[in-house]
DNA sequence: AACTATTTATAAAT
DNA sequence: TATTTATAAATAGTT
């Protein structure tokens, strides 16, 4: 919306690409507060940028609740979730969930651990094109699931650098009042000690 | 953004209201699009009216695959949540099935439908053990298919040259007896032409 | 639903 | 990364 028209498409420019995501993603959290203030409505979005950080908004209340409110208002299409609403006969239940496990695992035995004795060398080769096929997208599935994991990992370290860091600050703050007033206690090198505990 | 500013709160006029709402109920998921094709950013919205009518968009995939990413990069700060305040244990067992049932069912409809953006990184390691292990099984399976088939084509080429030789003995013992008696007929190089027909 | 005067968002430059 | 600026885009009020 500035000096030059928008091409819609992918900016090919990372760093262009970063800074757009920078300025659009505020305005676009900022159009869904107002949006929500103006007219009265419950909004939740989230963000994941193309390196797979988090970015989220709940107009109201916690995004928790709004994704169960959003599972409520889709139920019947699909989900049901962990919802549990009747309490039926515990036994009862366990038994009708046990005989539907014994029908899925049914399925998959055929399957996963399946006659292929019987079929035709086309029918073979067919099948091994799937199989190549999904083992190429369950590990490419598998590596974004892993890298997002990383990415997870990697954050929680930071949280923990600067907890860290806090509590450093907090032990060195403890060590001067104890120099001011070092009257009761002499523990050799406590910084040491506690560096130990919470450095990584 | 235009003829007045806009202040931020409710508008009060239900009609003024409805009309801002579609206005900028469309301006925002236009915004979602952008932000999401530019900067190639993966995005989930879902708006709720006032009225409770839900507007959602998700920019790649489903959503329901975005709010399972959504739990993966938030879980362990949150994730459990609405935790249950019944104690039974067969609660738990329910739970447990419920699981259980829910990764089966993964696993099918991945292999049904070519769906594995929905499983745990564990469940796709065993699927993909699986599904290795079946490769593994057809390839040996075409291997013999194949091995049989060329010991067949080669019985039969085999078969073949020994019924070739035959009609060449039985064509140049039909050449000497009609040089012997050459009286009927004087077929013009029958030789050749019978070659032909039979020598592959 | 269209129009248009203005505000708002933002691409590019700094 | 933040600020500035010229311009595109969104939209409030109107018809």
């Amino acid at each position: 919306m500035a000096r030059g028209k928008v091409q819609m498409k992918r900016i090919e420019n990372p760093v262009h690409r970063q800074v757009t995501f920078c300025k659009r993603r505020a305005g676009f959290l900022k159009k869904a507060k107002e949006l929500s203030v103006l007219c009265d409505a419950e909004i939740g979005v989230f963000i994941f940028s193309a390196h797979g950080k988090l970015y989220e908004l709940a107009t109201q209340g916690t995004m928790q609740g709004l994704i169960e409110r959003y599972m409520r208002s889709t139920r019947g299409a699909q989900a049901e979730q962990v919802k549990e609403t009747q309490p039926m006969d515990a036994k009862e239940e366990i038994s009708l969930l046990k005989h539907e496990i014994e029908s899925l695992q049914k399925v998959l035995r055929f399957m996963l651990g399946g006659e292929a004795g019987t079929m035709t060398l086309n029918e073979l080769h067919m099948l091994e094109k799937h199989l190549e096929f999904w083992i190429y997208h369950i590990r490419s599935t598998k590596m974004d699931i892993m890298f997002q994991e990383i990415q997870f990992l990697q954050n929680k370290e930071g949280i923990m650098n600067a907890a860290n860091e806090h509590l450093q600050e907090k032990i060195e703050e403890q060590i001067g009042i104890t120099n001011v007033a070092p009257t009761m206690t002499n523990i050799p090198y406590p910084l040491t000690i506690q560096n130990e505990i919470y450095q990584f």
